[in-house]
DNA sequence: TCGCCCAACTGGCTTGAGCCACTTGCTGGC
DNA sequence: GCCAGCAAGTGGCTCAAGCCAGTTGGGCGA
C-alpha cells in the first residue's frame, strides 16, 4: 500500500465520496438526511455532474446511501435485524403450532406471510444432490420454492429439497402440509431432525434476487446451505435460504464440544 | 414488477450487462475468459465507450468480473472456500497444539500468519461492552487486534476483547500467550467455554477494511460477532471477525435441542 | 545476443452537454 | 374552495471526446 493511497493523489470522485463518508460517519449528516443534489455538490467542488455522480455512486456501493429518483440522496437508516436464532429447528418450537419464521415475525411483531410459488419434480443442484446423496443427473428430488415475507416486505427466498422417493404421493407434494409443517411429516416418514448442518456465505445477488428481494444496490444476501440430519445420522432434507442481509442476521447459539 | 422490466424497454447498458451475464451462465464464457475491450464492445453494441463500461461496473458490483487495469476484464474465477467450522471452538482441536485458525490451514495446505497490529487497553464498541457485561464509557476492555492471512493472503480482521481487570498484568497483554493461546490462559483465570453464541452478518467493507482485506469490487464481507460463555454462564471474551466472503465461509454443525 | 525503449493496446477517470422520468409545490381557472 | 396542470427541482442514463496509467511485445541499437 503506497502511502499516496491517501488524500492527496486521488481522483475527485473520491475525494468527494470520503468527504461525504466523513460526513455521515461523523453525524454531521445524519441518518435520513438528504445529501445536496448531484448539480450542486459538483458546483461545490468544482466538478463535473457526472464526477459528482460518481462518488454517489461509491457510497451506494458502500451501502451507506440510498438515492431516490425524482427527490434526492439520502443517507440510509440503520435497519433493525430480523433474526434467525439456531433454535428456530428446536423441537419446543413446535409446540406453539408455529412455523419458526411465523414464531420470529411474532416476536418481532410483525405479520408474516409465506409464499409458495412452485412445488415440483426435479433434478437437483450438484451441492444439494451431494449432500442429500441422491444421484445429480436424474429428477431424484422434489423442490419446494418458498417466498418469505414480513409486513408485506420480502425477507427471504427458501428452496427445499426432498427426496422424490419418500415425498411422492404425501401431503409434501402440497403447498398446505399439515400440522408442524414439512418437519412434521419428515417425523411420519422416522425421520427425526437430531443434528442440522448450516453452511454460511454471502455475495453479492444475482439481478433475478435483487429484484423479488426488492433490494437496493450495494446489499449483499447471506446464503445459507442447511442440511437436516436424522436419528441414524441420515439427510433427508437440504434447503438454501438466501436472506437480504441488511434486514436480517443469523445467531447461532450451541455448547462447545469436547 | 411491471412487465417491462424484463428486456425490451431496458437501457443499454443493462442490456450488453444482461448479455454479457448470458454468454458468462451459459459458458460461452468461461471462467479466467478476457472480455471484449470497453473500446470493441461498444462498437459491437452501437453504444458509447462510456455506455459499455456501465455494463461492466455493473458485472463488477455483481461479482461476476474483475478488471485489470492495462490488461482487460476477466471472468471471475471461482474461489475455493476457507471454511471456518463451528468446532473451530472445540477443546479436542488443543490437543493438536495449534490455534484453531493454523489448523483450518493446515488442513488446507496453506502458509498461516498471524499479525497482531494491537494489544491496547480500551473504550468497548456498545455491542461488545453490552455482550461482555462491562459499562462502555470506561476503559473496561483490552482490544487486541489481528490479521489473518493464509499464504501471505488476508484472510480476516479479528478484534478481540477482554475484561482489563482480569487480563492485566498477564500474557494476555503480550503478542505471545503461551501454551493455546488465549483460551488457555483464560481457562486459568477459571473460564472455561462452554457454550458460544455467533451473530452473523454481512455487509459491503468499509474502505478500510477493503483495503487491508485486499479486496476487490463486489466482495463483501461476512462479520461475526462471538461471545464465549463459561461454565457457570458468564461472559469472557467477545470478539469481532471480519472475513472476506469471496474466500471463506462458515459450517455450523449442531445437536437440535429439545 | 541481449536489453532497452517505444508504440499500441488495455482500463481509470473526467468533462460538459443533453434528454428522460419522477416528485413537488405553486398557480390560475373554474 | 378545489383541482388540473405546469414549472422547477431531482436522479437516471447516454454521448463523444480527451487525457492518464498500467501492460505487452516487437524492433532496434549496442
Amino acid at each position: 500500500m503506497t502511502p499516496s493511497a491517501l488524500s492527496p493523489q486521488q481522483p475527485p470522485s473520491r475525494r468527494i465520496a470520503e468527504e461525504l463518508r466523513r460526513q455521515i460517519e461523523s453525524g454531521d449528516l445524519h441518518s435520513g438526511a438528504k445529501l445536496p443534489s448531484e448539480r450542486v455538490l459538483a458546483e461545490q467542488y468544482g466538478a463535473a455532474r457526472n464526477t459528482a455522480r460518481e462518488a454517489i455512486r461509491l457510497l451506494a456501493e458502500q451501502g451507506l446511501v440510498t438515492a431516490k429518483h425524482g427527490k434526492g440522496v439520502f443517507v440510509r437508516e440503520p435497519q433493525r435485524l430480523f433474526r434467525f436464532g439456531s433454535d428456530r429447528y428446536s423441537i419446543k418450537n413446535r409446540e406453539t403450532g408455529l412455523t419458526p419464521f411465523r414464531l420470529e415475525a411474532k416476536r418481532q411483531g410483525k405479520v408474516a406471510r409465506i409464499d409458495v410459488p412452485s412445488i415440483a419434480r426435479e433434478k437437483p443442484p450438484a451441492d444439494v444432490a451431494e449432500r442429500l446423496n441422491v444421484p445429480a443427473d436424474e429428477e431424484s428430488v422434489v423442490h419446494r420454492e418458498n417466498h418469505y415475507y414480513a409486513d408485506d416486505e420480502p425477507v427471504q427466498i427458501v428452496s427445499t429439497y426432498l427426496r422424490w422417493d419418500e415425498a411422492r404421493d404425501t401431503l409434501l407434494m402440497q403447498a398446505k402440509t399439515g400440522k408442524d409443517g414439512i418437519y412434521g411429516r419428515l417425523e411420519d416418514l422416522g425421520h427425526v431432525m437430531t443434528r442440522v448442518r448450516d453452511e454460511i456465505s454471502a455475495r453479492m445477488p444475482t439481478p433475478a434476487e435483487a429484484r423479488t428481494l426488492n433490494l437496493l444496490p450495494g446489499v449483499p444476501v447471506l446464503e445459507v446451505l442447511h442440511t437436516s440430519l436424522d436419528q441414524e445420522g441420515v439427510p433427508f432434507e437440504v434447503s438454501r435460504y438466501v436472506h437480504r442481509a441488511d434486514r436480517t442476521g443469523l445467531l447461532y447459539e450451541l455448547p462447545v464440544e469436547k
